[in-house]
RNA sequence: CCAGGGGUGGCAGAGCGGCCAAUUGCACUAGACUGUAAAUCUAGCGCCUCACGGCUACGGGGGUUCGAAUCCCUCCCCCUGGACCA
């Protein structure tokens, strides 16, 4: 593959890039790259984390880049994620892992590790806390969107200020040059780019490209707001504390048809649309070519090949929502079926799943 | 540790001895309206009951009172300031 198709590849991935041609010198130079991604284990695990994180880390690992999955297990207890109860976290982790394995990722280039384990190493300590003596305590506060806590910065306890440090020390321990996460990490990720070069090699010396993803819309309605662009990805995106705002991995039929159909889907929008944007960046990335049924007396069947062919149709109200939230409900439902099942045939998995449905009603 | 201010339903936030199951806003649910959703309007929104009614509730515990979310005592927790700082 050449060097032009792999960074195709990446772009394809990012909706931003920071640093693109640092990226170019580097597929240029030959040596071996590391993107990282991390997750912290809470609650359920919806499609933006499952399926789309799977599309991009494919086109990453296709584009020759070896994957780093951070399991942030420490991170999310610094942040009260699952009342701060490591254990579960470790299980939750477990469980988003037998997700991944039925969603179609290639986890043949996909290394997971874990904050937990890392913990253990005093050269950690070392780093996060050299990370920390970098900037003033308000640097850090100004991050704080990307723990899901934008708006009550004042209710940061002390532990999560230590969020970010490890989260910038996690980059340079894993020697990823690439850092491949979501557009809400936009602002840790600046950071780290900003002091790596403070740090000295092995753990450090470089700036990380930031190979930042779309954040995935959640299914309400997005709030007025003229704040400024990662400010409002951040407010729509799709989040976990409104079950119905997301739709999860591991829902049924029913539950896809249920959330799809409440979905804000006005005729004509094409901007900050949830449909259409799963159609975007989950349906066709999954299916070439898309047939919307819809009754005779709305026109009878369309093929489209492409989510520009159907934007056009949609922005020109050819197609009503009503039709591409029936095909997307089927959609959805393929593309899950697999995990579902893995669920219920495979007792680790199901056992998983059963924990963490259990914690979920604890709460 | 001291002083002051707080802890009320999913959240925000009223109430400050009976008219409080608790104003109001948001969220949520249902219906009306649209070939979807949104917006708008209407209703519901602690639990049991068709209903009458009953039960449990205002941080925990105890008390005063015919009667307490509202007063007193005590404990826990949070906030603001102060004190301490070899």
């Amino acid at each position: 593959m050449t060097i032009e198709e792999r960074l195709n590849l990446i772009k394809q991935v990012g909706e931003e890039i920071v640093g693109e041609d640092e990226l170019i010198k580097l597929l240029e130079s030959g040596e071996p790259l590391i993107a990282y991604d991390g997750f912290e284990p809470s609650g359920q695990i919806h499609i933006a984390q499952g399926l789309l994180r799977a599309i991009n880390i494919n086109k990453m690992t296709k584009a020759g880049i070896k994957f780093k999955m951070w399991i942030a297990d420490w991170h999310a207890v610094t942040n009260n994620k699952m009342g701060g109860d490591l254990e579960k976290l470790k299980i939750v982790a477990k469980y988003f892992i037998e997700v991944w394995k039925a969603s179609g990722m290639d986890l043949n280039n996909v290394e997971f590790l874990w904050a937990s384990d890392m913990v253990k190493n005093p050269k950690y300590w070392e780093l996060v806390i050299k990370v920390g003596t970098t900037n003033k305590l308000s640097r850090f506060i100004r991050t704080a969107e990307f723990m899901g806590r934008e708006e009550s910065i004042e209710k940061l306890t002390a532990a999560q200020i230590m969020y970010p440090c490890m989260q910038i020390a996690d980059i340079f321990m894993l020697g990823a040059k690439i850092t491949q996460l979501g557009m809400d990490q936009r602002k840790v990720n600046m950071l780290a780019r900003e002091i790596g070069m403070q740090l000295s090699p092995p753990a450090g010396g470089w700036k990380p490209v930031v190979v930042s993803h779309h954040m995935l819309m959640g299914l309400g309605k997005p709030p007025l707001s003229d704040a400024d662009k990662a400010t409002r990805t951040i407010a729509i995106k799709m989040s976990k504390s409104n079950p119905d705002n997301a739709i999860f991995m591991t829902d049924t039929t029913e539950d896809i048809k249920r959330k799809i159909t409440k979905a804000y889907c006005p005729e004509g929008e094409v901007k900050e649309n949830p449909v259409l944007e799963y159609y975007r960046y989950i349906l066709f990335e999954k299916f070439p070519q898309i047939t919307i049924e819809r009754p005779s007396k709305y026109g009878g069947a369309v093929i489209l090949d492409s989510y520009q062919n159907l934007e056009q149709l949609y922005k020109e109200r050819k197609i009503h929502p009503l039709d591409i939230k029936q095909t997307a409900v089927i959609l959805l439902d393929q593309l899950l079926e697999p995990v579902r099942e893995h669920f219920s045939r495979n007792e680790t998995a199901k056992a998983l799943l059963a924990q963490v449905k259990s914690f979920a009603v604890t709460r």
